[in-house]
DNA sequence: TATCTTTATTAAGTCATACATAATAATTTA
DNA sequence: TAAATTATTATGTATGACTTAATAAAGATA
Protein backbone atom coordinates (compact mmCIF):
# COMPACT_ATOMS: atom_id res chain seq x y z
CA UNK A 1 0.00 0.00 0.00
CA UNK A 2 1.07 3.27 -0.93
CA UNK A 3 0.52 6.28 1.83
CA UNK A 4 3.87 8.65 -0.22
CA UNK A 5 1.63 11.27 -1.21
CA UNK A 6 0.06 11.66 1.83
CA UNK A 7 2.42 14.29 3.24
CA UNK A 8 2.07 16.63 -0.25
CA UNK A 9 -1.09 16.62 -0.10
CA UNK A 10 -1.59 17.48 3.83
CA UNK A 11 0.79 20.33 3.59
CA UNK A 12 -1.64 21.90 0.47
CA UNK A 13 -4.10 21.87 2.94
CA UNK A 14 -5.24 25.35 4.98
CA UNK A 15 -5.43 27.00 8.17
CA UNK A 16 -7.21 24.27 10.49
CA UNK A 17 -5.60 22.46 13.15
CA UNK A 18 -3.24 19.89 12.14
CA UNK A 19 -5.30 16.80 13.47
CA UNK A 20 -8.22 18.73 11.51
CA UNK A 21 -5.29 17.87 8.57
CA UNK A 22 -4.22 14.55 9.04
CA UNK A 23 -7.87 13.27 9.57
CA UNK A 24 -8.87 14.79 6.44
CA UNK A 25 -6.14 13.18 4.68
CA UNK A 26 -6.85 9.69 6.09
CA UNK A 27 -10.44 9.78 5.68
CA UNK A 28 -9.72 10.70 1.62
CA UNK A 29 -7.15 8.32 1.76
CA UNK A 30 -8.98 5.51 2.94
CA UNK A 31 -12.00 5.91 0.00
CA UNK A 32 -9.26 6.73 -2.40
CA UNK A 33 -7.58 3.68 -2.00
CA UNK A 34 -10.80 1.71 -1.80
CA UNK A 35 -10.02 0.26 1.21
CA UNK A 36 -11.73 -2.89 2.18
CA UNK A 37 -13.47 -3.67 5.65
CA UNK A 38 -11.06 -5.60 7.61
CA UNK A 39 -7.73 -4.03 5.70
CA UNK A 40 -5.43 -2.70 7.70
CA UNK A 41 -3.73 0.27 7.95
CA UNK A 42 -0.23 1.28 8.62
CA UNK A 43 0.95 1.44 12.53
CA UNK A 44 1.16 5.01 14.10
CA UNK A 45 4.34 4.90 14.09
CA UNK A 46 5.01 4.68 10.38
CA UNK A 47 2.14 7.33 9.93
CA UNK A 48 3.32 9.91 12.18
CA UNK A 49 6.60 9.43 10.27
CA UNK A 50 5.22 9.70 6.61
CA UNK A 51 3.12 12.95 7.65
CA UNK A 52 5.60 14.10 9.15
CA UNK A 53 3.62 14.60 12.01
CA UNK A 54 4.31 13.30 16.03
CA UNK A 55 2.80 9.97 16.87
CA UNK A 56 0.14 12.25 19.27
CA UNK A 57 -1.22 13.95 16.37
CA UNK A 58 -1.81 10.54 14.47
CA UNK A 59 -3.10 8.98 17.65
CA UNK A 60 -6.03 12.03 18.02
CA UNK A 61 -6.68 11.84 14.11
CA UNK A 62 -7.04 7.72 14.38
CA UNK A 63 -9.08 8.48 17.79
CA UNK A 64 -11.58 10.56 15.59
CA UNK A 65 -12.17 8.16 13.19
CA UNK A 66 -12.50 5.35 15.53
CA UNK A 67 -15.52 7.44 16.81
CA UNK A 68 -17.24 7.90 13.73
CA UNK A 69 -16.80 3.62 13.52
CA UNK A 70 -14.29 3.75 10.71
CA UNK A 71 -11.60 1.86 12.63
CA UNK A 72 -11.26 -0.03 14.98
CA UNK A 73 -7.79 -0.80 16.43
CA UNK A 74 -6.61 -3.29 18.09
CA UNK A 75 -2.98 -4.17 20.27
CA UNK A 76 -0.45 -5.98 18.00
CA UNK A 77 -2.88 -6.36 15.06
CA UNK A 78 -2.85 -2.15 14.32
CA UNK A 79 -6.06 -0.55 12.91
CA UNK A 80 -8.26 -2.02 10.37
CA UNK A 81 -11.04 -0.44 8.73
CA UNK A 82 -14.81 -1.07 9.57
CA UNK A 83 -18.27 0.29 8.29
CA UNK A 84 -19.00 3.07 10.14
CA UNK A 85 -21.87 3.63 12.47
CA UNK A 86 -23.83 6.32 11.54
CA UNK A 87 -25.60 6.34 15.24
CA UNK A 88 -22.23 5.22 17.20
CA UNK A 89 -21.31 8.82 18.88
CA UNK A 90 -24.66 10.56 18.09
CA UNK A 91 -26.45 8.07 20.50
CA UNK A 92 -24.00 8.98 23.56
CA UNK A 93 -25.05 12.71 22.75
CA UNK A 94 -28.21 11.80 22.48
CA UNK A 95 -29.25 12.77 25.97
CA UNK A 96 -32.68 14.13 27.22
CA UNK A 97 -30.14 15.45 30.23
CA UNK A 98 -27.58 17.51 27.74
CA UNK A 99 -30.07 18.65 24.91
CA UNK A 100 -31.74 22.09 24.85
CA UNK A 101 -35.35 22.01 25.27
CA UNK A 102 -35.97 22.95 21.61
CA UNK A 103 -33.64 20.02 20.49
CA UNK A 104 -35.97 17.93 22.44
CA UNK A 105 -38.95 18.82 20.91
CA UNK A 106 -37.78 18.40 17.41
CA UNK A 107 -36.92 14.85 18.10
CA UNK A 108 -40.47 14.03 19.68
CA UNK A 109 -41.85 15.48 16.21
CA UNK A 110 -39.12 13.28 14.20
CA UNK A 111 -40.73 9.95 15.96
CA UNK A 112 -43.84 10.63 14.77
CA UNK A 113 -43.28 11.43 11.55
CA UNK A 114 -40.91 8.77 11.15
CA UNK A 115 -44.34 6.33 12.38
CA UNK A 116 -46.71 7.81 9.90
CA UNK A 117 -43.84 7.79 6.77
CA UNK A 118 -42.75 4.47 7.04
CA UNK A 119 -46.50 2.62 5.79
CA UNK A 120 -45.25 1.85 2.18
CA UNK A 121 -42.12 0.11 3.84
CA UNK A 122 -44.34 -1.59 6.00
CA UNK A 123 -46.40 -2.98 3.63
CA UNK A 124 -44.13 -3.85 1.48
CA UNK A 125 -41.74 -6.07 3.78
CA UNK A 126 -44.72 -7.50 6.31
CA UNK A 127 -44.85 -10.78 6.44
CA UNK A 128 -48.06 -13.26 7.67
CA UNK A 129 -45.66 -13.98 10.85
CA UNK A 130 -45.29 -10.55 11.31
CA UNK A 131 -49.14 -10.28 11.37
CA UNK A 132 -49.21 -12.73 13.72
CA UNK A 133 -46.79 -11.23 15.98
CA UNK A 134 -48.18 -8.38 16.05
CA UNK A 135 -51.35 -9.73 17.34
CA UNK A 136 -49.89 -11.17 20.13
CA UNK A 137 -48.27 -7.88 21.15
CA UNK A 138 -51.44 -6.45 21.02
CA UNK A 139 -53.39 -9.35 23.00
CA UNK A 140 -50.74 -8.71 25.76
CA UNK A 141 -52.35 -4.51 25.75
CA UNK A 142 -51.81 -4.05 29.58
CA UNK A 143 -55.14 -3.03 31.48
CA UNK A 144 -55.36 0.91 32.49
CA UNK A 145 -55.25 -0.19 36.11
CA UNK A 146 -51.32 -1.63 35.59
CA UNK A 147 -48.29 -0.09 36.64
CA UNK A 148 -47.69 3.16 33.90
CA UNK A 149 -44.02 1.23 33.23
CA UNK A 150 -46.04 -1.83 31.78
CA UNK A 151 -47.62 0.83 29.15
CA UNK A 152 -44.18 2.16 28.24
CA UNK A 153 -42.73 -1.07 27.91
CA UNK A 154 -45.93 -2.38 25.57
CA UNK A 155 -45.38 0.91 23.62
CA UNK A 156 -41.85 -0.05 22.57
CA UNK A 157 -42.76 -3.51 21.77
CA UNK A 158 -45.46 -2.52 19.30
CA UNK A 159 -43.87 0.21 18.01
CA UNK A 160 -40.68 -1.36 17.94
CA UNK A 161 -41.81 -4.18 15.93
CA UNK A 162 -43.01 -2.05 13.59
CA UNK A 163 -39.60 -0.23 12.42
CA UNK A 164 -38.14 -3.86 12.55
CA UNK A 165 -40.84 -4.70 10.02
CA UNK A 166 -39.36 -2.17 7.44
CA UNK A 167 -36.13 -3.64 7.23
CA UNK A 168 -34.32 -0.82 7.48
CA UNK A 169 -31.68 -0.95 10.08
CA UNK A 170 -30.42 2.11 10.11
CA UNK A 171 -34.35 3.51 11.09
CA UNK A 172 -34.23 0.93 13.71
CA UNK A 173 -31.18 2.05 15.55
CA UNK A 174 -32.05 5.62 14.90
CA UNK A 175 -35.65 4.67 16.72
CA UNK A 176 -33.68 2.93 19.05
CA UNK A 177 -31.57 6.24 19.75
CA UNK A 178 -35.13 8.27 19.85
CA UNK A 179 -36.81 6.48 22.42
CA UNK A 180 -35.62 7.58 25.71
CA UNK A 181 -35.94 11.20 24.51
CA UNK A 182 -39.08 10.80 23.57
CA UNK A 183 -40.32 9.01 26.75
CA UNK A 184 -38.09 12.15 28.81
CA UNK A 185 -40.14 14.56 26.58
CA UNK A 186 -43.33 12.79 27.06
CA UNK A 187 -43.23 12.50 30.98
CA UNK A 188 -41.33 15.70 31.26
CA UNK A 189 -43.28 19.43 31.92
CA UNK A 190 -42.00 20.30 28.30
CA UNK A 191 -45.30 19.78 26.87
CA UNK A 192 -47.86 21.53 28.56
CA UNK A 193 -50.91 19.79 27.96
CA UNK A 194 -51.08 16.91 29.55
CA UNK A 195 -52.62 14.55 27.52
CA UNK A 196 -56.53 14.03 26.98
CA UNK A 197 -56.99 10.20 27.32
CA UNK A 198 -59.28 9.49 24.12
CA UNK A 199 -58.61 6.43 22.54
CA UNK A 200 -58.26 6.87 18.67
CA UNK A 201 -56.98 4.30 17.05
CA UNK A 202 -55.86 1.22 19.02
CA UNK A 203 -52.64 -0.81 18.42
CA UNK A 204 -55.52 -3.73 17.25
CA UNK A 205 -57.00 -0.83 14.90
CA UNK A 206 -53.45 -0.61 13.47
CA UNK A 207 -52.89 -4.26 13.07
CA UNK A 208 -56.16 -4.67 10.87
CA UNK A 209 -54.97 -1.93 8.74
CA UNK A 210 -51.82 -4.00 8.27
CA UNK A 211 -53.62 -6.83 7.43
CA UNK A 212 -56.47 -6.06 5.16
CA UNK A 213 -55.82 -2.31 4.58
CA UNK A 214 -53.46 0.28 2.29
CA UNK A 215 -50.78 2.06 3.13
CA UNK A 216 -53.05 5.14 2.42
CA UNK A 217 -55.41 4.21 5.12
CA UNK A 218 -52.27 2.76 7.60
CA UNK A 219 -51.00 6.76 7.64
CA UNK A 220 -54.35 7.90 8.33
CA UNK A 221 -54.44 5.67 10.92
CA UNK A 222 -51.13 5.80 12.82
CA UNK A 223 -52.19 9.91 12.46
CA UNK A 224 -54.80 9.11 14.39
CA UNK A 225 -52.97 6.78 16.58
CA UNK A 226 -50.66 8.93 17.82
CA UNK A 227 -53.22 12.16 18.05
CA UNK A 228 -52.43 12.57 21.96
CA UNK A 229 -48.65 13.39 20.75
CA UNK A 230 -49.68 15.76 18.30
CA UNK A 231 -52.12 17.63 20.71
CA UNK A 232 -50.04 18.19 23.15
CA UNK A 233 -46.96 19.51 20.34
CA UNK A 234 -49.04 21.88 18.72
CA UNK A 235 -50.76 22.95 22.27
CA UNK A 236 -47.87 23.94 23.89
CA UNK A 237 -45.98 26.33 21.10
CA UNK A 238 -47.60 28.82 18.57
CA UNK A 239 -46.65 28.31 15.21
CA UNK B 1 -17.17 23.68 41.32
CA UNK B 2 -16.23 20.42 43.31
CA UNK B 3 -14.78 17.96 41.09
CA UNK B 4 -13.32 16.19 44.17
CA UNK B 5 -15.66 13.30 43.85
CA UNK B 6 -15.08 11.98 40.57
CA UNK B 7 -12.14 9.89 41.09
CA UNK B 8 -13.92 8.08 43.46
CA UNK B 9 -16.46 7.00 41.06
CA UNK B 10 -14.03 6.44 38.39
CA UNK B 11 -12.19 3.83 40.36
CA UNK B 12 -15.49 2.22 40.48
CA UNK B 13 -16.11 1.61 37.13
CA UNK B 14 -15.25 -1.61 35.20
CA UNK B 15 -13.16 -3.34 32.48
CA UNK B 16 -12.97 -1.00 29.78
CA UNK B 17 -10.38 1.53 28.59
CA UNK B 18 -9.21 3.88 31.02
CA UNK B 19 -10.27 6.46 28.19
CA UNK B 20 -13.66 5.55 28.18
CA UNK B 21 -13.92 5.79 31.86
CA UNK B 22 -12.40 9.18 32.34
CA UNK B 23 -14.94 9.89 29.29
CA UNK B 24 -18.43 8.41 30.86
CA UNK B 25 -17.38 10.53 34.20
CA UNK B 26 -16.88 13.76 32.41
CA UNK B 27 -20.40 13.40 30.47
CA UNK B 28 -22.20 12.06 33.85
CA UNK B 29 -20.67 14.74 35.95
CA UNK B 30 -21.30 18.00 33.15
CA UNK B 31 -25.39 16.78 33.60
CA UNK B 32 -24.69 16.43 37.00
CA UNK B 33 -23.87 19.68 37.64
CA UNK B 34 -26.51 20.82 35.40
CA UNK B 35 -24.07 23.15 33.81
CA UNK B 36 -25.17 25.53 31.43
CA UNK B 37 -23.71 26.14 28.06
CA UNK B 38 -20.80 28.63 28.30
CA UNK B 39 -20.40 27.52 31.25
CA UNK B 40 -16.12 26.40 31.53
CA UNK B 41 -14.58 23.22 32.85
CA UNK B 42 -11.65 22.62 34.98
CA UNK B 43 -8.39 23.16 32.60
CA UNK B 44 -6.57 19.68 31.56
CA UNK B 45 -3.80 19.75 34.11
CA UNK B 46 -6.68 20.05 36.97
CA UNK B 47 -8.66 17.05 36.04
CA UNK B 48 -5.53 15.62 35.23
CA UNK B 49 -4.81 15.66 38.93
CA UNK B 50 -7.98 15.14 40.08
CA UNK B 51 -8.52 11.77 38.10
CA UNK B 52 -4.82 10.39 38.63
CA UNK B 53 -4.45 10.06 35.11
CA UNK B 54 -1.94 11.55 32.64
CA UNK B 55 -3.07 14.50 30.61
CA UNK B 56 -3.26 12.48 27.19
CA UNK B 57 -6.03 10.16 28.83
CA UNK B 58 -7.46 13.43 29.85
CA UNK B 59 -7.11 15.04 26.23
CA UNK B 60 -8.59 11.94 24.52
CA UNK B 61 -11.71 12.10 26.42
CA UNK B 62 -12.25 15.47 25.74
CA UNK B 63 -11.59 15.45 22.43
CA UNK B 64 -14.45 12.63 22.06
CA UNK B 65 -16.73 15.40 23.84
CA UNK B 66 -15.43 17.96 21.63
CA UNK B 67 -16.54 15.60 18.96
CA UNK B 68 -19.73 14.83 20.41
CA UNK B 69 -20.17 19.13 20.49
CA UNK B 70 -20.31 19.03 24.26
CA UNK B 71 -17.68 20.73 24.41
CA UNK B 72 -15.66 23.58 22.99
CA UNK B 73 -11.71 24.14 23.85
CA UNK B 74 -9.90 27.64 23.04
CA UNK B 75 -6.18 28.66 23.69
CA UNK B 76 -5.53 30.33 26.75
CA UNK B 77 -9.50 30.43 27.84
CA UNK B 78 -9.93 26.56 28.29
CA UNK B 79 -12.70 24.51 27.88
CA UNK B 80 -16.32 25.63 27.74
CA UNK B 81 -20.05 23.76 27.35
CA UNK B 82 -21.93 23.81 24.21
CA UNK B 83 -25.28 22.16 23.18
CA UNK B 84 -24.18 19.29 21.33
CA UNK B 85 -24.49 19.17 17.49
CA UNK B 86 -26.58 15.50 16.95
CA UNK B 87 -25.00 15.73 13.48
CA UNK B 88 -21.52 16.80 13.62
CA UNK B 89 -19.87 14.13 13.60
CA UNK B 90 -22.33 11.86 11.95
CA UNK B 91 -21.86 14.03 8.85
CA UNK B 92 -18.69 13.48 8.69
CA UNK B 93 -19.42 9.07 8.07
CA UNK B 94 -22.19 10.38 6.05
CA UNK B 95 -19.87 9.42 3.02
CA UNK B 96 -21.51 7.66 0.05
CA UNK B 97 -17.48 5.99 -0.65
CA UNK B 98 -17.39 4.46 2.86
CA UNK B 99 -20.90 3.49 3.57
CA UNK B 100 -21.97 -0.11 2.61
CA UNK B 101 -24.53 -0.92 0.29
CA UNK B 102 -27.37 -1.63 2.71
CA UNK B 103 -26.96 1.54 4.65
CA UNK B 104 -27.20 3.47 1.33
CA UNK B 105 -30.17 2.29 0.46
CA UNK B 106 -31.75 2.62 3.82
CA UNK B 107 -30.54 6.14 3.96
CA UNK B 108 -32.46 6.61 0.54
CA UNK B 109 -35.58 5.08 2.21
CA UNK B 110 -35.36 7.17 4.87
CA UNK B 111 -35.60 10.24 3.00
CA UNK B 112 -38.84 9.05 1.31
CA UNK B 113 -40.16 8.16 5.05
CA UNK B 114 -39.88 11.23 6.30
CA UNK B 115 -40.96 13.62 3.37
CA UNK B 116 -44.25 11.36 3.53
CA UNK B 117 -44.51 11.99 7.45
CA UNK B 118 -43.77 15.38 7.77
CA UNK B 119 -47.22 16.42 6.55
CA UNK B 120 -48.88 17.64 9.65
CA UNK B 121 -45.75 19.49 10.49
CA UNK B 122 -46.29 21.17 7.26
CA UNK B 123 -49.00 21.95 7.83
CA UNK B 124 -49.02 23.30 10.71
CA UNK B 125 -46.21 25.85 10.66
CA UNK B 126 -47.08 27.11 6.84
CA UNK B 127 -47.71 30.28 6.17
CA UNK B 128 -48.64 32.64 3.70
CA UNK B 129 -45.43 33.26 2.50
CA UNK B 130 -44.40 29.83 2.33
CA UNK B 131 -46.68 29.33 -0.04
CA UNK B 132 -45.54 32.38 -1.88
CA UNK B 133 -42.11 31.46 -1.99
CA UNK B 134 -42.89 27.67 -3.09
CA UNK B 135 -44.68 29.08 -5.85
CA UNK B 136 -42.21 31.04 -6.98
CA UNK B 137 -39.62 28.05 -6.78
CA UNK B 138 -42.52 25.97 -8.20
CA UNK B 139 -42.13 28.70 -11.46
CA UNK B 140 -38.45 28.17 -12.37
CA UNK B 141 -39.03 24.65 -12.77
CA UNK B 142 -36.00 23.58 -15.38
CA UNK B 143 -37.25 22.31 -18.58
CA UNK B 144 -37.08 18.69 -19.95
CA UNK B 145 -34.16 19.98 -22.03
CA UNK B 146 -32.14 21.38 -19.87
CA UNK B 147 -29.69 20.39 -17.79
CA UNK B 148 -29.74 17.09 -15.33
CA UNK B 149 -27.73 19.73 -12.73
CA UNK B 150 -30.80 21.81 -12.95
CA UNK B 151 -33.32 19.74 -12.35
CA UNK B 152 -31.31 18.43 -9.27
CA UNK B 153 -30.98 21.65 -7.94
CA UNK B 154 -34.67 22.68 -8.27
CA UNK B 155 -35.65 19.44 -6.48
CA UNK B 156 -33.24 20.31 -3.81
CA UNK B 157 -35.26 23.88 -3.89
CA UNK B 158 -38.06 22.90 -3.12
CA UNK B 159 -37.69 19.87 -0.98
CA UNK B 160 -35.65 22.13 1.22
CA UNK B 161 -38.28 24.78 1.28
CA UNK B 162 -40.51 21.86 2.53
CA UNK B 163 -38.02 20.34 5.59
CA UNK B 164 -37.67 24.45 6.42
CA UNK B 165 -41.03 24.89 6.68
CA UNK B 166 -41.69 22.26 9.20
CA UNK B 167 -39.97 24.71 11.58
CA UNK B 168 -37.52 21.40 12.88
CA UNK B 169 -34.07 22.56 12.56
CA UNK B 170 -33.16 19.18 13.88
CA UNK B 171 -35.02 17.29 11.17
CA UNK B 172 -33.26 20.22 8.56
CA UNK B 173 -30.15 18.99 9.17
CA UNK B 174 -30.95 15.74 9.24
CA UNK B 175 -31.62 16.16 5.40
CA UNK B 176 -29.01 18.21 4.38
CA UNK B 177 -27.05 15.52 5.87
CA UNK B 178 -29.16 12.72 3.92
CA UNK B 179 -28.90 14.80 0.26
CA UNK B 180 -25.30 13.86 -1.10
CA UNK B 181 -25.94 10.05 0.14
CA UNK B 182 -29.44 10.14 -1.63
CA UNK B 183 -28.50 11.44 -4.90
CA UNK B 184 -25.22 9.23 -4.89
CA UNK B 185 -27.72 6.62 -4.84
CA UNK B 186 -29.91 7.57 -7.26
CA UNK B 187 -27.35 8.45 -9.78
CA UNK B 188 -25.46 4.91 -9.04
CA UNK B 189 -26.37 1.62 -10.12
CA UNK B 190 -27.25 0.56 -7.05
CA UNK B 191 -30.86 0.35 -7.61
CA UNK B 192 -31.43 -1.57 -10.45
CA UNK B 193 -34.09 -0.50 -12.79
CA UNK B 194 -33.91 3.23 -14.22
CA UNK B 195 -36.79 5.61 -13.08
CA UNK B 196 -39.96 5.60 -15.98
CA UNK B 197 -40.51 8.83 -16.79
CA UNK B 198 -44.15 8.68 -15.80
CA UNK B 199 -45.33 12.14 -14.38
CA UNK B 200 -46.94 11.42 -11.36
CA UNK B 201 -48.25 14.45 -8.75
CA UNK B 202 -45.86 17.34 -9.97
CA UNK B 203 -44.57 19.92 -7.62
CA UNK B 204 -47.23 22.26 -8.66
CA UNK B 205 -50.02 19.74 -7.31
CA UNK B 206 -48.29 20.00 -4.28
CA UNK B 207 -48.67 23.41 -3.60
CA UNK B 208 -51.46 23.31 -4.66
CA UNK B 209 -52.86 21.04 -1.84
CA UNK B 210 -50.58 23.06 0.96
CA UNK B 211 -52.94 25.60 -0.39
CA UNK B 212 -56.46 24.13 -0.40
CA UNK B 213 -56.41 20.56 1.05
CA UNK B 214 -55.00 18.83 3.95
CA UNK B 215 -52.19 16.41 5.48
CA UNK B 216 -54.08 13.56 4.65
CA UNK B 217 -54.36 14.41 0.75
CA UNK B 218 -50.80 15.46 1.20
CA UNK B 219 -49.32 13.09 2.17
CA UNK B 220 -51.23 10.46 -0.49
CA UNK B 221 -49.88 13.35 -2.84
CA UNK B 222 -46.41 12.99 -1.66
CA UNK B 223 -46.41 8.96 -1.58
CA UNK B 224 -47.77 9.48 -5.31
CA UNK B 225 -44.87 12.27 -6.42
CA UNK B 226 -41.75 9.98 -4.70
CA UNK B 227 -43.35 7.04 -7.41
CA UNK B 228 -40.70 6.89 -8.77
CA UNK B 229 -37.96 6.14 -6.50
CA UNK B 230 -40.65 3.86 -4.77
CA UNK B 231 -40.42 1.59 -7.72
CA UNK B 232 -36.92 1.27 -8.16
CA UNK B 233 -36.48 0.59 -4.38
CA UNK B 234 -38.98 -2.22 -4.51
CA UNK B 235 -37.53 -3.49 -7.65
CA UNK B 236 -34.64 -3.95 -6.38
CA UNK B 237 -34.83 -5.96 -3.76
CA UNK B 238 -37.17 -8.50 -2.97
CA UNK B 239 -39.24 -8.22 0.50
C1' DT C 1 4.35 -35.36 13.57
C1' DA C 2 1.00 -32.97 15.91
C1' DT C 3 -0.55 -30.37 19.80
C1' DC C 4 -0.01 -27.89 23.80
C1' DT C 5 2.77 -24.59 26.60
C1' DT C 6 5.95 -21.09 27.19
C1' DT C 7 8.45 -17.21 25.67
C1' DA C 8 9.41 -13.23 22.66
C1' DT C 9 7.77 -9.66 19.89
C1' DT C 10 4.94 -6.07 18.47
C1' DA C 11 1.68 -2.20 18.32
C1' DA C 12 -1.57 0.18 20.83
C1' DG C 13 -2.37 2.37 25.44
C1' DT C 14 -0.56 5.30 29.04
C1' DC C 15 2.64 8.48 31.20
C1' DA C 16 5.83 12.49 31.89
C1' DT C 17 8.07 16.42 30.22
C1' DA C 18 9.20 20.01 27.22
C1' DC C 19 8.24 23.36 23.93
C1' DA C 20 5.03 26.10 20.42
C1' DT C 21 1.17 28.88 19.68
C1' DA C 22 -2.39 32.01 20.28
C1' DA C 23 -5.47 34.48 23.19
C1' DT C 24 -5.82 37.21 27.11
C1' DA C 25 -4.07 40.19 30.88
C1' DA C 26 -0.64 43.32 32.50
C1' DT C 27 2.53 46.73 31.67
C1' DT C 28 4.74 50.28 29.43
C1' DT C 29 4.90 54.07 26.36
C1' DA C 30 3.01 57.94 23.62
C1' DT D 1 -6.33 58.04 28.37
C1' DA D 2 -5.32 55.05 24.63
C1' DA D 3 -2.41 52.51 21.86
C1' DA D 4 1.44 49.43 21.70
C1' DT D 5 4.37 46.14 23.85
C1' DT D 6 5.33 42.44 26.84
C1' DA D 7 4.13 38.65 30.07
C1' DT D 8 1.20 34.99 31.20
C1' DT D 9 -1.56 31.03 30.50
C1' DA D 10 -4.06 26.94 28.62
C1' DT D 11 -4.36 24.35 24.73
C1' DG D 12 -1.70 22.25 20.85
C1' DT D 13 2.27 19.52 19.41
C1' DA D 14 6.48 16.79 19.99
C1' DT D 15 9.33 13.23 22.05
C1' DG D 16 10.79 9.26 24.54
C1' DA D 17 9.84 5.82 27.82
C1' DC D 18 7.11 2.38 29.78
C1' DT D 19 2.82 -0.94 30.17
C1' DT D 20 -0.29 -4.11 28.39
C1' DA D 21 -2.35 -7.49 25.64
C1' DA D 22 -2.57 -10.00 21.42
C1' DT D 23 -0.05 -12.56 18.25
C1' DA D 24 3.77 -15.26 16.52
C1' DA D 25 7.73 -18.07 17.36
C1' DA D 26 10.00 -21.43 19.78
C1' DG D 27 10.10 -25.14 22.60
C1' DA D 28 8.27 -29.15 25.20
C1' DT D 29 5.34 -33.05 25.49
C1' DA D 30 2.61 -36.75 23.71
Amino acid sequence: MDFTTLRDDMEAADTSSLVDKVEANLVRLLQERKLKVGDAIPKETELAELLGVSRTVIREAMLRLRMMGMIESKKKKGAVITSPDLFGVMSKSMNPHILDQDTLKEIFEFRLVLEIGMADLIFYHITREDIEELKRIVSKEPQATQHHLFHIEHEIAFHGKLYEITGNETMKKFQRMLLPVFDYVHNSGLLKKPPSLKKFVSHKGLVDILENGSPELFRNAMRNHLENHFARLFASSEP
